[in-house]
DNA sequence: AATGAATGAGGATTCATTCAT
DNA sequence: CATGAATGAATCCTCATTCAT
């Protein structure tokens, strides 16, 4: 699978078809979009018989709900652990963990920046999702808590945010965007080095 | 029409059936997402006849096409005239104003942030599409140039971004992000309020 | 067509497909039943493309009930017609306006038999369809009680139901019911010639 | 089980799984007819794994096949014991008898009055049912002539029949056929009350 | 003896598009 | 200029059945 976080999908006792279909269905996802994303072209694309895909998720509903949750939390996981890792007041080290979250771990692949955005529009609309999605950023604006007040929390989540979609978007004129500049920006005090 | 944004798209000259369609077209796309804006769906909602559709608009692509080209140009007008307005060097002028692009012109109805994301979605995979999400950034960052540092300007950008997304996903805290202090903070001089 | 009363569905100015659909619906339907009779295969016998099918009727249902619909009339009307030709009090015309109505009018092809029965069967589940048996019914009891008591039309209606059904499901003996016998038995007076 | 005559299919030395899909067979059968009536749904209904379905019976035909067998003789075996306890020549006890067949034995609940009729259908289509419905017929008529002559045995199976029908099928108008009355006509002396 | 997994065929329906008028 | 009719491809899903265990 092309995808690195993808390897978090592979647990040991889930049988693989199951799995194996998860994994191809972002493969498909992030090249055709929604409404791109049919149960035929996943099971085509998995090698999969069509029976095969309603036989392990009841409906298309069921197989996309199950994908994103599975994103959903693997992301988060990632961004909870790195935050985790800094020692509460430790500033510069909090600016590196934030960098790297923005450049490491959300998207090493920016093509996987997709899933985000496609994430956020299903939410919109259904509300199963959107549970997802809440559950999702609660957990981000906890992990940041633990560092920042909670209006800063949120200024960082929404950079961190904005400066991952621009970077997805530009196709020329890269390193435009600086995440370091963002962070220290957004935190806002004078121990920050403005360019 | 219930999106405040398209009056814009109600220009004189052009006959009425297209632009009946592509108002329609918006207000079915909020509500249904890409793959639910099926042709069929527009005419119906449009009372507009089937034969109609193809008529006007060659094919499905041709009308998402043309819908979006209206729709960022009308965004990014709104946006361009708003910083015009402000003398340079005028610094709290400038909050004003792009604390007012977060808060007024973008989305007045939260609903069409939705519009922003699928055409993001629809620009990473088609080219003729990017090119309408590119001159919109391009003019954007140009329009705030005139004001900032390109590395201030592209950071300014990705934060009206990230407030406004999060702004539209979170369904309680209203309130929990402030425009004003993110404009400032990313600003990032002394004269910024910290809460 | 092979069915002698699908000559009444011949309407002039409808246009062929729709109705050329609901004949070889009932060339299907009496040789697979409800279950065997899907869009897919009425389409291969009527030599007309799938699509055409849910173009002309939106969905299997209403072709479904389109089509007995018009059987329903269609056979009615034959009922209503041969009655309305016997004047009250004619004892004998109608005896034999009866008789002729169980021996050629409702079924002349005994396959046909099996249509009434299936539509007796949707009725039992379908509210909208009993609302056709209920006023094909409705009408025969009228038609009948212009020249019968109301318990005794209700009881011809049984016999005719009971003797038509037991007609087609024998396969030999033909010959067993008599009509007649059946019809004066009801009327049951002594001007009945009994065997 | 909540039809009456399904005590009877509980039979000793039939392992019970078989028996139980069979009960439940009926249950669902009644409910959504021939194409609604899946292993699938029997299954689920039941609480029997699918694989079950098709180890205890071969194929849905299978099931389909044995199912209405019991219900055949069920119905038949009631009909004989009931007509059997009838002295030949007591004529007021075979109208009694008959009178209760229609109105206890056959159908307490109005809606069992489907099975007979679906019945009747998978009969003209399948000489295998065929076969039941025949032998059933057979058993009427011959339980019947012990008392009657053959044409008036004939007509009281259809009345039987008929009246059954329209009472499963009038939905307002209760007591309007009167089975007794069916039977004295259809017996056809001059001992009938006439209205 | 019993069953969970798997699958291929077929179900209804929706759709973008073409074309004659 | 406009549109109703028509259609073939593709949609999701349900199903009876097979088979290894």
């Amino acid at each position: 699978a092309s995808h690195p976080w993808v390897r978090s999908l592979m647990q040991p006792h889930v049988p693989g078809r199951r799995c194996c279909i998860i994994v191809v269905f972002f493969e498909v996802f992030v090249c055709d979009g929604v409404d791109g994303t049919s149960m035929r072209r996943v099971a085509t694309a998995a090698a999969v018989p069509l029976g095969s895909m309603t036989y392990h998720f009841t409906s298309r509903d069921d197989l996309l709900r199950e994908a994103f949750e599975r994103f959903a939390t693997s992301v988060s996981d990632a961004f909870e652990t790195r935050l985790a890792a800094v020692d509460v007041g430790d500033h510069e080290a909090l600016v590196r963990a934030l960098v790297d979250v923005i450049g490491l771990d959300v998207f090493p692949d920016p093509r996987d920046q997709v899933l985000t955005h496609e994430l956020y529009m299903l939410a919109t609309r259904r509300p199963e999702i959107r549970t997802l999605t809440s559950a999702w950023m609660r957990r981000s604006r906890t992990a940041l808590e633990r560092h920042l007040d909670p209006k800063t929390a949120g200024l960082m989540d929404a950079i961190i945010e904005g400066v991952t979609i621009h970077r997805a978007l530009e196709d020329q004129e890269k390193g435009r965007l600086d995440p370091e500049m963002a962070v220290r920006r957004v935190l806002g005090n004078e121990r920050t080095t403005t360019p």
